[in-house]
DNA sequence: GAAGAAACTTGTCAGTTGAAAAAGAAAGCT
DNA sequence: AGCTTTCTTTTTCAACTGACAAGTTTCTTC
């Protein structure tokens, strides 16, 4: 029955007005601390008492807040995809008219930009992708079937232009998600293989020109 | 003392050639067991009982063959990047005479194909690569050193031939791992987006030609 | 075929896990 | 002012964690 919408908030969190303020800071506070731990140790690596501490609380709060790990879990990922899709919508609108090899480079650039300004959704999602479970099934259904469809089209319109060479969509969709993301998720090799800061402007910058030059030319 | 190699085996495992047969298989079931236990959950996430049952032994049998955690997962690692650099190595002296072209070619054919075999492999460096645990740094220096000036090598190279766009090396290394790798460490999502299966010999080859195609114009 | 070493099982240990319950502190409302 | 609701800390609990220490079985070797 909660299977797919979970939405319906139970019993904590009871008037979104009534006092609100401090305790909507401190909820905010365990909701990134959940997100770091989330996506650097995993669902079941990362532990609620680790999460409070990060956040500077006690660990019966977070289960006073979230009820169970699991809800506290739904609640990190909305924050993050929540914006992420609204961001993408106003873009997809923003960009309707523009000519397709400028609005593919422009899309690229933007995903670029994301990947390395909230490296945690990338990383959340491939702890979850690989195997079954029911958070990938909650992320897939509620945040990535729209925005795989919205790459479809995208990469239509661009073989169709021949910007790129004919193949199926699901190897382009992997192929730019992981061209443009990789860096971002693994910083603490990258500085320890190269000694450059991967999150550095000119570095972010200077990879999205690349994905963009390599992908369009 | 014991921060680099790691490579002597303390008091267990006593005479490789005493006994061995039996015990040297259940050693490799257990080192499956714990490769796929590291990979989807992560280092912490995954149990050493977890490991036993998957193996169908006893915990306690891991604990003797590999006498902490940590040597266990160090294990698993080797037996996986240890043949990869062998099979590395063939690959780079079967293709030292052919033009840069087809060499690259052949090159990220070879690593498609060998995201799709050991997907293990490329989630357990993502499992790590994002903090600076001890275990990254072991990853990194033993084998991704080596692997990343052998592909600086080679996109020089290409990049002097024209067949890419200028660019710092360390971009075109990540873009390349993620292209090719990304969609074979989210299978099930792939599974639950599109009903592909990513793991299916047409899906690898059609992947590699994406890719291929993709780099190479 | 007996002795001994290697492989394996079982039981136990302190420490950690998620969840809940109880009790206190802080704020809003009338 | 008092009273109620929300927020927070502390305590508690059974279940699980990695490591170790006994055991028992299985094989090798003389």
């Amino acid at each position: 029955m909660t299977s797919l919408a979970m939405t319906i908030e139970a019993e904590p969190r009871p008037d979104p007005k009534r006092r609100s303020v401090r305790s909507q800071e401190t909820r905010e506070r365990i909701l990134q601390a959940a997100l770091k731990a989330f996506s650097e140790s995993g669902f079941d690596g990362a532990s609620t008492r680790q999460i409070a501490a990060l956040a500077g609380e006690s660990q019966g709060l977070v289960t006073y807040h979230f009820s169970t790990k699991e809800d506290l879990w739904k609640a990190a990922v909305d924050s993050l995809f929540g914006p992420f899709t609204e961001e993408l919508n106003a873009r997809k609108a923003a960009l309707a008219e523009v000519d397709i090899r400028t609005r593919l480079r422009l899309l690229l650039v933007f995903f670029v930009r994301h990947a390395a300004k909230h490296p945690e959704q990338n990383r959340l999602m491939m702890q979850e992708a690989q195997s079954e479970t029911p958070r990938m099934r909650y992320i897939a259904e509620t945040y990535l079937k729209d925005q795989y469809e919205f790459a479809c089209g995208v990469l239509r319109e661009a073989i169709d232009a021949g910007l790129l060479p004919p193949a199926p969509h699901i190897h382009y969709f992997y192929i730019v998600v992981g061209a443009c993301s990789r860096l971002f998720t693994a910083t603490s090799e990258c500085k320890y293989l190269t000694g450059d800061d991967a999150m550095s402007p000119a570095m972010i910058e200077a990879h999205a020109e690349a994905v963009a030059n390599l992908i369009i030319r």
